[in-house]
DNA sequence: AGTGCGACCCGAACGC
DNA sequence: TGCGTTCGGGTCGCAC
């Protein structure tokens, strides 16, 4: 599940494979993946070249000439880059083909990921990127906006962990990896967290993020002969998916919980 | 306004 | 074995 650790590196992976190259011809083989006019978004891109990519929390923006292709991934979204000679496999839904015979191929199990396809002067006015909040990497992101943020905020912390409009980036296997190493029960009410949690918060947001984007460089190899990007997170994760097993600090059994309709684990001697 | 929940999908895991 | 059922994951849109 792409968080944005992975989108990161799917990022960096992509600029150094795909900038630059005349796109020749678009098959759009699961149109609902796009969310803009299907025609228009063939016409754009064939003849234009991705100059650029940049990211907004989770969304990728592919930028072009006059336009930009947004992309967001969800849960299951891989980008492959293939020769176009090679055979289109289950899953493949988008095929973006270059000038020298190489293919950038949206794959997605789920078919959850979403595309968009904006004028430039757009993306500032475009609802998906202008909800983004601070990511945990910006500088503005201080234990007072937290605050904030939070003291008028009902509803378990975990739950808003998830809201990408105050943090931008966390999905659900950070935000537990995130309450875990600061300490706080995730059914804590969000208003009563501390400015030194939120510290704390921003802390260990930084760290985890920062380690699986490391983490993440390291996959790049395996990229390349079409395996897509898959994060190592599993890993080193602490408490996400480790129902029945001991607390790595304390040894006490990690507790697995629903909140906010989303699997929750956590160490209850830990998170107070 | 804020909050909660179903819908979107389908492979994997589970129950019988 | 093979069938049917449930679950999960991020975000949107609708209902309250």
């Amino acid at each position: 599940m792409p968080e944005i650790a992975e989108v990161e590196t799917v990022r960096n992976t992509l600029k150094m494979r795909i900038l630059n190259k005349k796109i020749v011809n678009v098959n759009i083989i699961y149109p609902n993946i796009i969310e803009s006019d299907k025609d228009e978004f063939k016409k754009v891109l064939i003849g234009n070249e991705f100059v650029d990519i940049l990211r907004k929390g989770k969304w990728l923006i592919f930028e072009l000439h006059n336009h930009y292709l947004l992309s967001h991934l969800r849960m299951e979204g891989k980008y492959f880059i293939k020769d176009s000679s090679e055979e289109i496999v289950k899953h493949e839904h988008i095929i973006i083909s270059f000038n020298d015979n190489t293919d950038l191929r949206y794959h997605d199990t789920r078919k959850f990921g979403r595309m968009k396809l904006i004028k430039k002067e757009d993306l500032a006015s475009t609802k998906e990127i202008q909800k983004q909040g601070l990511e945990p990497m910006d500088k503005e992101l201080t234990k007072e906006y937290l605050h904030e943020k939070f003291m008028g905020k009902r509803g378990p912390i975990k739950t808003t962990l998830l809201d990408q409009e105050i943090i931008s980036g966390l999905g659900n296997i950070y935000a537990d990896e995130v309450l875990f190493a600061s300490n706080i029960h995730p059914l804590r009410d969000t208003s009563s967290i501390t400015i030194h949690e939120c510290q704390k918060i921003i802390d260990s947001s930084k760290k985890i993020i920062e380690k699986a984007i490391e983490m993440g460089g390291t996959t790049i190899k395996s990229y390349t002969s079409s395996l897509g990007v898959i994060g190592h997170y599993q890993d080193y994760l602490k408490v996400h998916k480790k129902e029945g097993q001991s607390c790595p600090i304390c040894g006490t059994i990690i507790k697995r919980i629903k909140v906010g309709g989303r699997s929750t684990y956590y160490c209850e001697k830990c998170q107070k």
